[in-house]
DNA sequence: GTCTATATAGCGATAGAC
DNA sequence: GTCTATCGCTATATAGAC
């Protein structure tokens, strides 16, 4: 994880992989038939994390939008996950790319979440009933993965949570 | 331009872009001295091309906002330009990238470009008095390369001059 | 100014030993 | 299950001819 999402997947060798696990490069694409494969796996991985994450964090207390703004926060205290997504969903806006069709499946997914959780958040009186959650999806999703470009390039200076609030708090009563 | 644009900087050989040009990779390389020298010359092109189109297409006629919105329906008929920027400054996060530094500043003075611009518009009455212009430049750069991700991994379904002009038009009278 | 040729290095994947 | 060794390919950069 680390390592795509710091170097992309053509800029990491597989080499340097298993060194950092402790075996050799052979020894590593023993339980991964190639790299591509183990870049899906990786992604795959971080999935699952990720929702056990948002699990152990669950959003009943408050609204969806308090719950993107945490994530947020944790995503400013350790990089690490984001990056992987940002790095790679960039390099991968190339058809050729091994995990294109991962990614544009993802960011379907992600946007029919986002839009699901912001009418529910409608229906509890908490967005604003004149608000559209359909474009509201994507542009919350557009906000969060430019917000971290910035942070990014900014070595942490720039922030996520707190503009990210003071974009969804403008659609909330 | 193109092909960082489609590749990256580490996706694509000095030898494909000679070809393009018609020249061998020898050939190219005597005009510059290294891969990393052509990338830099590659965005300082585009950051000059850019330029002269902001002045064929000035914005005395309306807000600045209006002009943004009218750059992100040029991306959308072209998006090789904007593809170059957003790829190249997803990969450039890392600071061994070799235009680590250039996107570091053009970042910076993006911002404070937008910054400067939002100020005028105020000034003129366009934009409200209670929007707070140092916390929307940031915002509205992050929109724009966030839209642009889902746009090109879409495959221009998903579109950015409409959802960005939903944007910004909330903070206008 | 542009070419061919090559030095040098790195990488992904496979073969085969233990 | 993990290793060493190696094949085959690709890539950057340089040398030197024309």
């Amino acid at each position: 994880m680390t390592a795509f999402a710091a170097q992309g997947f053509r800029g990491v060798a597989v080499d340097t992989i298993a060194a950092e696990v402790g075996i050799s490069q052979a020894g590593l694409l023993h339980y991964f038939p190639s790299k591509a494969a183990l870049l899906i796996e990786t992604l795959e991985y971080f999935q699952r994390l990720s929702q056990a994450r948002a699990t152990l964090n669950p959003l009943g207390s408050g609204s969806f939008a308090s719950h993107l703004v945490v994530v947020a926060r944790q995503h400013e205290v350790d990089p690490r996950f984001i990056r992987l997504l940002l790095v790679l969903a960039a390099e991968s806006t190339n058809v050729d790319h091994p995990a294109h069709e991962w990614f544009v499946r993802r960011y379907e997914d992600t946007r029919e979440s986002f839009e699901r959780q912001f009418a529910a958040d409608q229906g509890a009186k908490l967005l604003r009933a004149d608000v559209n959650v359909a474009a509201l999806a994507p542009l919350a999703i557009a906000m969060m993965d430019g917000l971290e470009v910035q942070f990014l390039l900014s070595g942490g200076v720039s922030k996520i949570a707190q503009p990210l609030d003071a974009f969804l708090s403008t659609f909330y009563r």
